[in-house]
DNA sequence: TGTACATCAGTGAACGCGCGTTCACTGATGTAC
DNA sequence: TGTACATCAGTGAACGCGCGTTCACTGATGTAC
């Protein structure tokens, strides 16, 4: 039966948050409508009443996953020491957690396999946020113009997620941790203390 | 009908060689057995007198497209230039080919998100296959240890890896070559001449 | 070396399964008067 | 403000589809004598 239109923009949210968690735990493909209407308590037939199609709700979901991880790390560098801001992120992005909880991290190295193979509408979806992400970003990068910065942030953003995606995959604990660690060094060797927002103020 | 032994082998490294392909440029869900065995020229139910099951062909596929980018990667780092085999190493592993032509290329970028959701069977192989990686090229890695080059040689494989999977991702040709060409910038930069074997002759 | 028989690689129909999507239907909500 | 009606969010059965896997069968190959 019909619902208000607050009940309605509510389940469309539900809907959205909940995908955007499957989709970087389980993957495009694993992610079932049924499964998920089901996660917000619904059947999955009313799923076509907020999206035109599985592919919709992923590209949104995407970009909603994208954002958060965005915002997460906005927020730990703004709130880092001076001139600490960049390693804060290296090490925040670099963690066991970040390695262990898929759904709450970023969606690049969740998804960015999956999304190769993915329809124009979500390629494109996830190419715009990816963009925002490392533009937002690119403050904390060394470099002299926007453009270097935020081409900085990009190389570190896609190494960092290889070395979460690497680490995910292989089924030896002690080489996940060696990955993880190895990797941190190298990006915080690389982006040392000369770069970013700190050292041009 | 029954077929000589020489048969049967070709027959079964076919299949594996197809599945490397395959698994590589779509995936390991969307790589189908009855479109493989079309590959090779027969009919699908055949597949079950050479691999147990599909996560069998899926782990062994895994091992082979890795072992011959590794391969690949050592010819063209010992052919290298004096003191050029890491750098020789980046600039091949970070080209717009190895971008474009996936089904050739490395099988971390190309699997490692899919991995990380396969059965034990598939991860354990995947993660064999990526140590012997980072082994066999760990000599051309900067570190005074066998241990610190092959865990540096881990970090930069991983780091690649994400650049070449994003740059796969992004639906967009430029923000594509810049995410290459920043991190080509990048892993040279943090492994420039200092390391590896020909600082240590 | 020749023969009889067991083996087994490959065929193709059939299986169960889960998926995304559609659709007739329900009944509370929104709207027009 | 009250009433009549149109709207549409949600239900649940049904759809077609493609998948991995099984299985009875075929006939050339391998093997035992």
């Amino acid at each position: 039966m019909r619902r208000s239109r607050e009940d309605t923009r509510r389940t469309r949210q539900q809907i959205v948050e909940e995908a955007a968690r499957a989709l970087r735990a389980e993957g495009v493909e694993a992610m079932g409508i049924g499964e998920l209407m089901g996660r917000v308590g619904m059947t999955h037939g009313g799923f076509y009443a907020h999206f035109r199609s599985k592919d919709a709700l992923v590209a949104e979901a995407c970009t909603r996953g994208l954002d958060e991880q965005r915002a997460a790390l906005l927020a730990a560098a703004e709130n880092a020491p001076d001139g600490e801001a960049l390693r804060t992120i290296i090490r925040a992005y670099l963690s066991r957690r970040h390695r262990d909880v898929p759904a709450e991290g970023c969606a690049i190295p969740a998804l960015s396999t999956d999304i190769s193979r993915e329809p124009k509408e979500v390629r494109h979806a996830f190419t715009d946020a990816v963009e925002s992400y490392a533009g937002q970003l690119a403050r904390f990068a060394p470099g002299d113009t926007e453009e270097e910065r935020r081409d900085e942030m990009l190389a570190l953003l896609a190494g960092m997620a290889g070395a979460i995606a690497l680490a995910r995959a292989v089924d030896d604990t002690a080489l996940s941790d060696r990955i993880l660690l190895a990797s941190r060094a190298l990006y915080q060797r690389a982006f040392a203390s000369d770069g970013g927002e700190e050292a041009r103020r």
